[in-house]
DNA sequence: ACGACACTTCGGCCCGCGCCGAAACGTCGC
DNA sequence: GCGACGTTTCGGCGCGGGCCGAAGTGTCGT
């Protein structure tokens, strides 16, 4: 059980934790990027980087001057979620501004490659509904035919996968399949982000789109 | 990002993750125990403990002048087993003893309620056999007939449930079915414990029921 | 009623570690 | 080459919290 205490003090910090939580968008931020966001110095959210990277949370790419990283993949935005998830729903967000942030990210946001909140239900009982999916999230034969159709192409990662929503408390699709869709909405311009956060909203083109597939929303 | 932050400040403490540990094996021990497990003086224990209780990890049960505790669900186990399995397998346990102690372990263990190890694994290939499971390990209709002929009830408890093993790093039969075969094996003499500790051997009459259930060893 | 025992509370010690600013290093643009 | 900028290293500060022992509370057996 070591090893269960060290993987859990990374995470145990606030600025880390606040670190991995924006990096659940699934992009690469640099350094000073999440400094700015963690509200420490840059000297400070250096070290936290470099902790959670030889912890194997996150990786790093370096480009010139700049130190992006990034989760070190899709176990890692599972492990956090779950842990979010079983905190569950903490205080009310105080002030206008975060509690209106907090209500987006609750109608929807992406959970490192796919759709969480609200959307990702919607998508959820939507694919059951086509019969793409069955209650417990495993894909249809006839699912994968659909998602072929929408160019998904099965790897060797994990095809679907059930991943518990921290607001929602429904799992949702997540796995390879959950990213292509999350993709193929992003190039469709069906969804997009609200600002620079985690948060996204279903576009009008989107609301036609989804209708035309067969989707509810 | 702040509760994510809690949660994880509460299994960040080696002694709390060894208390958390010892739990693992789903049955209630008693603050004493849980102090020389942990070799901590008593008045430490106690406090880890109502710390762990509070987070809402523990559940307590008062009886006379014995506090008890135990892990407060199967949820708790999934979490904790998804960060030991996140963390993987450290380096090589030191000394003959706990080298043996450790390899039994990877052999078979419970996993709070279920069988985890070598022999969890067997059991799923072996109902994945039978078509008890698919490779998902979702429970196919033919599977629940063959499990309530063992005695299975369904209940509000999610039947089946991938739960990942941090020795063999595959998923193994967890939820509510994984539960009661677990426990119906320990009834029939099939499994036993080892001594005090989490891990579990199958006896000759397991070997023989195993093979009249089609199972394989 | 008494002692034994399980557990809790409190005070105090001390180590770990998160924080910053200053300074050094490396890269980029001019 | 030079300055601007992103990043890292280092020293030092201060707080949080894990540890223990001593003393107190409640329960059990006799």
């Amino acid at each position: 059980m070591e090893a269960l205490a060290q993987v859990a003090a990374l995470l145990a910090d606030r600025t880390r934790a606040a670190i991995c939580g924006a990096l659940l968008d699934g992009r690469a931020w640099t350094a000073t990027e999440l400094a700015a966001h963690a509200r420490v110095a840059p000297s400070t959210a250096s070290e936290h980087l470099t902790r959670l990277i030889d912890g194997g949370l996150l990786v790093e790419h370096r480009q010139g001057r700049h130190r992006y990283v990034a989760l070190a993949g899709p176990h890692v935005a599972e492990l956090l979620e779950a842990m979010t998830s079983f905190a569950g729903p903490g205080p009310k967000p105080r002030g206008l501004r975060a509690a209106s942030a907090s209500e987006a990210m609750a109608r929807g946001r992406t959970c490192y490659d796919h759709l969480a909140g609200k959307l990702g239900i919607a998508l959820k009982s939507g694919l059951l509904d086509l019969g793409v999916v069955t209650a417990d999230l495993t894909i249809t034969p006839s699912g994968l035919v659909w998602l072929k159709e929408l160019g998904f192409e099965p790897s060797k990662r994990q095809v679907s996968r059930a991943c518990l929503d921290w607001t929602e408390r429904v799992p949702h699709l997540a796995g390879a399949a959950g990213a292509h869709l999350c993709e193929v909405f992003f190039e469709r311009g069906w969804i997009k982000r609200i600002g620079t956060t985690r948060a996204v909203v279903l576009t009008p083109a989107g609301e036609q789109g989804w209708r035309e597939l067969g989707l509810t929303t």
